[in-house]
DNA sequence: TCGTCTGTTGTGCCT
DNA sequence: AAGGCACAACAGACG
């Protein structure tokens, strides 16, 4: 704790940007505005975050696609305007950003810096750096915890140091979250001497280098705070909505009026508090009386993600099969050509395929079409990593998450959480039993637009002649089916049976040496079962 | 929390 | 008035 002697080095104050795009309940800028004569309201724009990267799968930079990124800017033009109606700016400059705000708070003398708690490994690093810069030169910092209803740390502390690994020990341990903060600025402190740094405005996609973006469909989701307030606002409207929310009964296929809130990537930035979000329902429930209750109903949906994150905080590599002590070692197979018919939406089924193109252009997808695609990538048919999944959805998804994302990668392989590996989604009839006509895939995939209802769920069955009249040759205009479900579902099945009652999905390579025997038997069967797959496969596409 | 398939039972409506 | 029919809701097997 620095002492509040140096009156000079009080009086500037940094508010750093990251997630937390927002003005409304944001304890970092609350207690940043505080006692300062300036307020520098920073965000630092990372190339690596915006800047194109040809080598990608999809438009857009090495970490994300173009569609979050379109979702930042917005977001980031947000705050600036919410700022310079409180008298301040948001000052955006460009770099890597630990040390370019370690410069600016030399540069600018800046006395406190605060900043929102950041629990992802990534985020731990990069601050890291920061503190001990700050701590070095006497600058006092504060990192209130606010991107989630409760502190991971807390959690885990009354858990004896462990992560609660169910959501009944989570929800046990959690109770109540704290109240959000209510305060209202009419004013911020003024920005004061910047210096020769240059300052920039938030730039629009096109200065980016994308060159023409005109042919990417851009998602129909706008970012920043005062569309996040909107939205919860028009949410919140359908009060009998809100009280009877029951997640797993939501309809994957409805893309005109999507059948959840879809407020997750507001809250992914901070761009709504989560603790506010929270507050809002709770009053709802208290004045509407009968109401769902977690794990299901919206409350319940906040509390998952507060699970996530404290799981994914207290677990170390849990971004990973190797190393995470959750995580069942499984022998998943590489295919690239299986993964690259996935992840490019042309895996012959149409449900499956439909899915990854709204992922593509939207960068949303309904949940239990997330759990759909996945379940077909990893344990349902496919059998390939789910870290290669994941990395594809936080890509493209415009609420991607870490904690949540990879939790619900590792939940939906059966790798943690949840075992029942026998439950497979069908690519055929669970869209069907939602959406009998096919309008999703008639939507996202128009070259089956034509199709009959009969054969559009299973195209590959329809007579030439059907086939024909729908202008669509099956092999031709649209892809004959990557496997055949039934089969590559039962191998699955068979393998994920084994691998789990195995000793070995619970061995840790990195934790513990497996004997080089049993790894090498692994192997073997392995590759045994890829190769009688594959002719499997083979067998089917005739 | 969030599977699928099949078979049974119950319901409403028609003739 | 009883039988036929379609369909929803549910239960159990499967793995």
């Amino acid at each position: 704790m620095i002492v509040n002697s140096n009156s000079i080095m009080e009086s500037n104050t940094m508010i750093w940007f990251r997630k937390g795009l927002r003005i409304h309940d944001n304890p970092a800028l609350d207690q940043a505005r505080r006692g300062c004569k300036h307020l520098y309201p920073v965000f630092v724009l990372d190339p690596h975050y915006l800047d194109p990267d040809q080598t990608a799968f999809s438009p857009g930079s090495a970490r994300s696609g173009l569609n979050r990124i379109q979702f930042l800017l917005e977001s980031l033009r947000d705050l600036d305007a919410s700022l310079r109606r409180l008298g301040s700016r948001l000052l955006l400059l460009r770099g890597e950003p630990s040390p370019v705000v370690c410069r600016l708070l030399k540069d600018w003398k800046i006395g406190k810096l605060c900043f929102e708690f950041d629990t992802e490994p990534y985020g731990l690093a990069r601050d890291k750096q920061v503190k001990d810069f700050a701590s070095k030169y006497g600058i006092e910092v504060q990192s209130p915890v606010s991107h989630t209803l409760f502190n991971p740390s807390d959690i885990i502390g009354k858990n004896g140091g462990r992560p609660p690994l169910t959501y009944q020990s989570f929800i046990a341990l959690a109770g109540r979250p704290v109240d959000p903060l209510t305060t209202m600025y009419s004013l911020l402190p003024p920005i004061g001497e910047t210096g020769d740094h240059e300052l920039l405005s938030v730039p629009k996609i096109e200065d980016l280098g994308y060159g023409d973006i005109s042919q990417e469909a851009f998602s129909p989701f706008r970012g920043g705070e005062t569309e996040a307030l909107n939205k919860l606002d028009q949410v919140l409207e359908d009060k009998a909505w809100v009280a009877q929310f029951e997640k797993p009964k939501g309809n994957p296929s409805a893309f005109l009026k999507p059948a959840t809130t879809v407020l997750s990537p507001y809250l992914k930035f901070g761009c709504l508090s989560t603790r506010y979000f929270y507050k809002r329902l709770d009053d709802i429930y208290t004045s509407v009386g009968k109401h769902t209750k977690p794990p299901v109903s919206l409350v319940g949906q906040l509390l998952w993600r507060d699970f996530f994150y404290t799981v994914a905080f207290g677990t170390p590599n849990f971004d990973r099969m190797k190393g995470n002590k959750i995580c069942k070692q499984i022998p998943w197979r590489e295919n690239e050509e299986l993964f690259v018919a996935w992840r490019d939406g042309r895996t012959g089924f149409p449900w499956i395929d439909a899915i990854m193109i709204q992922l593509k252009k939207w960068g949303w997808i309904h949940h239990l079409a997330r759990h759909s695609v996945a379940c077909f990538l990893t344990r349902g048919d496919l059998f390939i990593h789910w870290e290669k999944g994941r990395d594809v959805f936080e890509r493209l998804l415009i609420d991607s998450d870490w904690a949540i994302n990879n939790g619900n990668w590792l939940w939906l392989s059966c790798s943690s959480f949840f075992y029942q590996y026998f439950r497979i989604y069908s690519p055929i009839s669970f869209g069907k039993k939602y959406d009998p006509n096919g309008n999703y895939i008639r939507h996202f995939l128009p070259v089956l637009k034509d199709f009959p209802k009969e054969y559009i769920y299973e195209p590959w069955t329809a007579p030439l002649s059907v086939q024909k009249k729908a202008n669509c040759i099956i092999g031709e205009d649209y892809p004959k089916p990557v496997v055949n479900h039934e089969i590559a579902s039962k191998e699955c099945k068979k393998k994920m049976g084994e691998a789990l009652a195995s000793p070995t999905s619970k061995i840790n390579p990195l934790d513990q040496k497996a004997s080089s025997s049993s790894r090498k038997k692994q192997h073997h069967n392995d590759s045994h079962e890829v190769a009688s797959l594959k002719i499997k496969q083979r067998k089917n596409m005739k």
